[in-house]
DNA sequence: CTTTAATCAGACAAAAAAATCTGATTTAAT
DNA sequence: ATTAAATCAGATTTTTTTGTCTGATTAAAG
């Protein structure tokens, strides 16, 4: 099989999503974040345990406790999280597998592939959450 | 980690442009192109049955036997390895994880997202492996 | 016809990733 | 104080992927 991003980083994308379309209330528990989501709830939860030592979420432990963004919507890129959860391997690593790939020992396809590959890296980059809070909600409500 | 081909469909794509690299010779043992690609034999003997089976690489049985293309360079597209390795859900499935992701029930980055896809999706259906036979020898010389 | 060297088929083992569980700690409310 | 509801830490289990092994079959060469 093929894959993109790993499954945590999916799921830490939503979860962050789901925050950011919550703005406003105080913190949200994991509990309600993988109802919603349809999703495993230790999965959820140690996953923003993750982004909460990255810095992307805060969290506040004990009854009433939760997790919140540490910062605003607009702050916050998706490469923030791709990179916390996935780290930059897949921006670094030869397409094709073999071992020291680069401009200098390129693979065959180095060239073509890192074309596609800054494209990616640039829209993550440049990519705020809040560009897609608004379409999370709408997505949640078609979950069965 | 995040992955874009399966380390299957990475060396199936080494292996096949091992072939390439080698037109003009009969056929080519697994032995040979483990070897000289430093991968394991067992596994490339077993990805090469593979493309056996759907028509990309052709073999011969016994003694002095081993595995050549099936068709000339410039009618492989590298997105007939993928396809015929990993299958074709990296073009379909959901960036962020979702069921049903499409037009008409799309997750929030469905639209950014298939940009991507597209692009990455027509590279590989229209290159040929023979742009990239004469690259490949000058990789496997760097590895060690 | 026997030996040798290859593919082929399928079981098996090891490693990695995904998911779950257990219990400790924290904090709000009673 | 005690209880309840949450995060947090880390161990454990399950599943998937990756890699290995064994033996059967095939075909060339002596």
């Amino acid at each position: 099989m093929a894959i993109i991003f790993s499954r945590k980083c999916e799921l830490g994308i939503q979860a962050v999503l789901y925050l950011s379309s919550n703005e406003g209330r105080d913190v949200i528990s994991s509990d309600e974040i993988a109802h919603e989501l349809k999703i495993p709830k230790e999965f959820v939860s140690k996953i923003l345990q993750e982004l909460t030592a990255s810095g992307i979420v805060s969290s506040k432990k004990g009854k009433m406790g939760g997790f919140s963004l540490a910062k605003k919507p607009n702050k916050i890129h998706l490469l923030d999280i791709v990179l916390a959860i996935d780290g930059s391997d897949v921006f670094s690593k030869c397409v094709l597998g073999f071992p020291h790939c680069s401009s200098e020992t390129p693979c065959p396809m180095h060239k073509t592939w890192s074309q596609l590959i800054d494209e990616t890296f640039k829209m993550l980059n440049e990519e705020t959450i809040d560009n897609y809070t608004h379409k999370v909600l709408q997505k949640i409500k078609s979950l069965k």
